[in-house]
DNA sequence: TAATGTTTGTAAAGATTGTTACAGAGCTTG
DNA sequence: CAAGCTCTGTAACAATCTTTACAAACATTA
């Protein structure tokens, strides 16, 4: 008896047509798969924060006349992994061959994210968030070409956070103009990561020389810039590919802004409330 | 609650006290460990030709109150036995403390990793890059507000690996007059993410009109535009913060990216090359 | 805003499973 | 070889689980 199809491969094909308890439950089931199954019903009900009956009706939906059978074909499915070998276990997308991008991609990142925080000073990121919270400074970020996108993300969400958030323009024709917005003591968010932007290296010189703060992110071959700041991330890019991947990055950009937010959280939820005023205004957003 | 000694070694360092028939199941049990003990009593029963008394007797001798508590104990064993060695890391950044934003993150991050590669099905991971790489089509893309920097940074790596790659302009009003440049067949990568944006919505309906294929990348709540499509990859957002996380979306971007790469590599070569060649004659780069 | 349809949980009925009492079969031993 | 013991299964009971019916809550549409 060989099945096909997967208990988990119905849920996706069919996670659409599911209402929304019902997909609190198929993602509670998927996330802790296939564990959560083996249990009763009430168990599974439970751990998904639903009632029974809609366990029920979610696996009719996905083709089993009831709950015991829905068990039996969970119990096939693990008697054929747990009969497989172990370094099938070990990957990332199941279904998937082992030499899949998918999966090849998820190695290299978890990799690099666990080799950047062995690097990573903890200080350095303390002192980082202290930096941009305090409000007396402005802060102003800027890119490159492909790092443009993370300047683009941290902007969007510290607009929220906090006040006084800049973004330079793309053209780096303007910078020297912008430059002059720049005061002492200001906050100069630099993303750099190779190949090394020769602009960006002549603003931070120029930043420097005004006593603007430079908090650079960069890789782990270190942008020349690194010379003119005392703050700054390396992260791993490597990926299988020939591009780098900006992962890392943008976990650190996150971890940045959630630890900003536990800080400046009273004037954080105030700015969050206008603005959900706003868009409720406009119109923009459903729900 | 950490279980030091298996049920299988219960079993076995209890063997000699056992009756012939308590033998026999012993040994089935062991044959087909643990899947035999995952059905109700009386299947265990019959597999090992007891009746469910001496199932009975012989979990008690075991030490359990019950069977379903010598049932959980096997679920117990299953649940550490599949689960990945990655959870082993209960630090990521070294001399920092378990519970900083770091290490907080970097647990939620690989969490929503995994969790969203079980779920993706990878027949449509390689259906989007079949679609993105087909040059008869163009690629439009467009972003939320928040998701915008995702769009950008998918666009900037296009660009590179073929032609005619368009980004719909930040201002959803212009979207319509944009629409007339997409061509029935052409490819529309639409990222949404909650709060579901309802220009967006919009957007994917009257571009399904046209006959273009839609791509679209939300959460694990799924954006309305799901029912316009049948390509969407759904990214766990999950962050211990106010924020949701973009780190899953733009593994998928750079897994994308790479697939495609790997496909369109004589192109993207001469391409890459040229803009090499650009660059070096602009000065922008350093080596 | 009322009407309609969908979604969801409560609660009770029905089915199944787990448990126990007990009796007979099989051994052992005087 | 019979008394006494252990071992084992049948069958009834008790507990639990699964399923269904129904009504409240919710969203949708006119």
């Amino acid at each position: 008896m060989v099945l096909t199809v997967t208990v988990a491969e119905k849920i996706r094909t069919q996670f659409e047509l599911f209402t929304p308890a019902e997909r609190q439950l198929a993602n509670t089931l998927i996330a802790n798969y296939p564990m959560a199954g083996l249990g009763t019903i009430m168990e599974l009900a439970n751990s998904a924060k639903v009632s029974t009956p809609t366990v029920m009706r979610t696996v009719k939906k996905l083709g089993f006349k009831g709950f015991p059978l829905f068990q039996n074909a969970l119990h096939e499915e693990l008697k054929q992994t747990l009969s497989a070998p172990i370094d099938k276990h070990d990957h990332w997308a199941n279904d998937v061959p082992a030499e899949h991008i998918l999966n090849q991609f998820a190695t290299s990142i978890t990799s690099n994210l666990r080799q950047s925080l062995k690097q990573l000073d903890h200080k350095t990121f303390d002192e980082v968030v202290t930096l941009l919270t305090e409000k007396q400074r402005s802060v102003h970020i800027v890119g490159g070409r492909i790092t443009h996108a993370f300047a683009d993300y941290l902007q969007t969400h510290l607009q929220v956070i906090r006040k006084d958030i800049h973004m330079l323009p793309a053209s780096s024709g303007l910078w020297p103009h912008h430059l002059l917005n720049v005061q002492e003591g200001d906050v100069l968010v630099i993303f750099d990561v190779r190949r090394y932007e020769a602009d960006l290296l002549e603003l931070a010189k120029l930043a420097n020389e005004r006593n603007v703060k430079i908090v650079l992110f960069t890789d782990q071959w270190l942008s020349p810039i690194t010379s003119y700041t005392t703050h700054y991330f390396s992260c791993r890019i490597e990926a299988p590919s020939g591009w780098d991947s900006g992962v890392v990055t943008l976990f650190l950009i996150e971890s940045l802004i959630a630890a900003m937010e536990e800080i400046l959280w009273p004037e954080t939820s105030s700015r969050l409330k206008e603005l959900e005023d706003i868009f409720d205004f406009t119109g923009r957003f459903k729900r």
